[in-house]
DNA sequence: TGCCAGGCGGATT
DNA sequence: AATCCGCATGGC
């Protein structure tokens, strides 16, 4: 067992809860199975526990925020990995002035300040993603347990056997039914064909792809549409101008972007990635949707 | 109960 | 290109 710490006076403000608890990643869990349950700045410095691949070979990483800094524990070195999926170079305030001071946008950066978008490993982004459809936040991470459960890899940490997320090969050797039986639903055909094809050598990765051609391109994969697609696009692959246009994004476009509804995505998307400030609008929505969807009387 | 959830694929017009 | 429809499942 591998012990650091993170600080974060360098990184700013940071809010590991709002990070790994606002639906943009389905792949961590906290230790304590309290996931969901409670919303607000700084999780009483909960452990959370994901699983990460080095050079191929899955790897247990635990962290929790104490403060101005992260702790870790793991069978690697936590800290690059963390770096990378919690996007700790991500500069908040440059970030937030590129945002519209509109109402929403401010309360909801308010709210949450802190909150990093995430980059989670592309193909488990993808399969998360594709069991989004129509699905409430708590029930896709249930459905990704499910499939770690199942068929990932099992990993020994601190004593239990903790699963990493299946690959796509240990996802193509499964069988619809057997999805179906996880509770997948109609979206258990969409994993399964999706998993052959990245399995077949297809890679979802779009390197250098300009953002819309690079959503165009994503949609080739089964059960992908321009939301999903969307959705990898900001979480996964770094395109921090991607909009996301779910059911909560479109009753904010309603109520206070009404000009922005064009009646197609792609339109929307253009309209709605200006009114949000173009290069990190998909920042702006994140923290809406957060706010929007858990924090807006509560808070 | 009926409605909804970070929609998508396929058929029709 | 736009619209309509069917699709699983659990929580409220």
């Amino acid at each position: 067992m591998e012990r650091g710490v993170l600080p974060l006076s360098s990184v700013g403000a940071f809010d590991l809860q709002s990070t790994v608890e606002s639906g943009q990643s389905y792949l961590w869990s906290r230790a304590d199975g309290r996931m969901y349950e409670s919303t607000g700045p700084y999780g009483g410095d909960a452990w959370y526990e994901t699983t990460a691949r080095v050079e191929g070979e899955p790897a247990v990483v635990r962290v929790r925020q104490v403060g101005d800094r992260l702790e870790w524990e793991s069978s690697v070195d936590a800290g690059p990995i963390l770096r990378e999926r919690l996007r700790l170079a991500d500069d908040l305030p440059a970030i937030r002035a590129a945002a519209p001071g509109d109402d929403v946008v401010e309360s909801a950066f308010d709210a949450y300040w802190g909150m990093h978008l995430v980059r989670d490993p592309p193909v488990p982004s993808l399969i998360s993603f594709i069991c989004s459809a129509q699905m409430r936040v708590a029930r896709i991470h249930g459905m990704q347990e499910a499939l770690r459960e199942a068929y990932g890899t099992p990993v020994e940490f601190d004593g239990r056997t903790c699963h990493a997320y299946p690959t796509a090969d240990q996802l193509a050797a499964t069988t619809e039914d057997a999805l179906r039986d996880l509770g997948l639903g109609y979206r258990a055909p969409y994993v399964l064909e999706t998993a052959r094809m990245v399995a077949d050598g297809d890679d979802p990765v779009t390197g250098d792809l300009p953002y819309e051609e690079a959503r165009e391109a994503l949609t080739r994969f089964v059960g992908v549409g321009d939301k999903v697609a969307d959705c990898v696009l900001l979480f996964s692959l770094g395109y921090l101008e991607a909009v996301p246009l779910d059911t909560w994004i479109r009753t904010t476009i309603e109520e206070y972007y009404p000009d922005c509804d064009r009646g197609n995505y792609a339109d929307t998307s253009r309209a709605i990635r200006t009114a949000l400030g173009g290069e990190y609008a998909g920042y702006a929505q994140t923290y809406v949707f957060h706010y929007l969807r858990t924090g807006e009387t509560t808070e």
